[in-house]
DNA sequence: GTTGATGAGAGCCATGGGCTTGTCAGATCC
DNA sequence: GGATCTGACAAGCCCATGGCTCTCATCAAC
């Protein structure tokens, strides 16, 4: 009825029509708007209003399901590192039986997508920048991290099973860092080396780190 | 004299005194607080307010020395890479004539002071998540990691002269990778490793990719 | 003392986060 | 299948803070 806008003293435009979401799927929108949005705009572009446009949500609805918006990058966080760790695991199921070929897989898994992303990398920096000064952002850390380590240092002890157990924390420890390094660089400047090449460094450190290399960096030498 | 404030017609508090100082002593001033403030509060946390409160001048100056506080955050990252540049050079030099020395030298002193610094990560995080923003910070990101390799290229080939160009190349990338991978870990989360353990790794690191690395990981087998 | 640049500090406008208020979608009940 | 009720949701307000500008005080050199 025309009454019922004319009850207004202001003709104020009609509110918004939207759809009722279950929490779920609400959520799981306003962590995917936060992780575009630190990708796109770092943490400084990663306002409420920001990323509740982004969601195609009004910024109140943020607060609605969230204590608030480090909460919310809190989460974002949760979810983008379960993420990488459910690609990684899935690698590894790919690989088939032999541990050889599942450490390999795990490893330059990180060199493809979806790991191999710059918007990937934006996320990880933002977070890395939080570590120091929220405590719950460094547990998740350490947790996600300690997970791939003491992953990938149950591997090596399955190649070799002979490997000393404090060696094979240095070696996952390396292996770690020097993916981590790789990934970090060539997310921020690609043109400096291709995601082959990094996955030809990561192998040959993993047969290094193994005792299994075998040729020398002289490949067609006439060396005995 | 008292009349002299007896000729306002508002009681206000006199003026902070100050002393004048030259340019240079004023930006410095500015960029070190800048340094403190990423460190401490990370990038949301460095305003204008909070640097200028740091170096105990007032806000107006940030815009009398910079072009805004983007600049300044430029400036320091200038900065900041050439300090850790000096340092990595100090080291180099200290380490007497031979390139092996040198090389181990460089690479190991990551994980020293000034360099082994959790401050010094949280300003560096801090323009991680700039340089895919910002076409300055990432000229100067490629200019500083550019150098940093081609200086460890140099100096394996000096060591290993009958290394080819692109194994060089690669060396280099890996080892640049393993010791940011490294040192972003160990300032991220201390108790994973030790300083020493870090430098254990990149001279073990260091040692293979010279091809000369001679003992294997069981240094106390009982095999021939 | 004069002068010019350095510097303090208030103020302006934009934006941020959180909160409140009111409304409408959709389940429930009869 | 309509009335009712619940709570998810939009819109906008409030205050704090952000970057930056403008005005004028102050210092130091001449």
């Amino acid at each position: 009825m025309t009454e019922n806008t004319a009850k207004r003293n202001v003709i104020s435009k009609p509110r918004a029509r939207f759809i009722r979401e279950t929490a779920d799927v609400r959520r799981q929108a306003l962590i995917e708007a936060t992780a575009r949005c630190l990708a796109e705009k770092g943490v400084a572009g990663t306002s409420v209003r920001a990323i509740c446009a982004r969601a195609g949500v009004s910024s109140g609805l943020l607060t609605h399901y969230f204590e608030g918006v480090d909460a919310l990058i809190l989460a974002t966080y949760e979810d983008v590192g379960a993420r990488v760790s459910a690609a990684l695991e899935q690698a590894v199921e790919e690989a088939g039986d032999d541990p050889r070929d599942q450490l390999r897989a795990c490893l330059q898994a990180n060199f493809r997508a979806p790991i191999l992303d710059p918007d990937l990398l934006a996320t990880w920096t933002a977070f890395w920048s939080l570590v120091r000064t929220d405590p719950h952002i460094a547990a998740i850390h350490a947790e996600v991290y300690g997970g791939t380590r003491a992953q990938l240092e149950t591997l090596l002890r399955t190649i070799v099973p002979e490997m000393p157990q404090d060696r094979a924390r240095l070696a996952a420890i390396s292996l770690t860092a020097l993916v981590d390094g790789l990934w970090l660089e060539i997310c921020l400047d690609p043109t400096t080396f291709s995601a082959e090449e990094a996955q030809a460094m990561v192998e040959r450190a993993m047969m290094l780190a193994l005792g299994q290399w075998r040729g020398e960096w002289v490949d067609q030498s006439d060396k005995p």
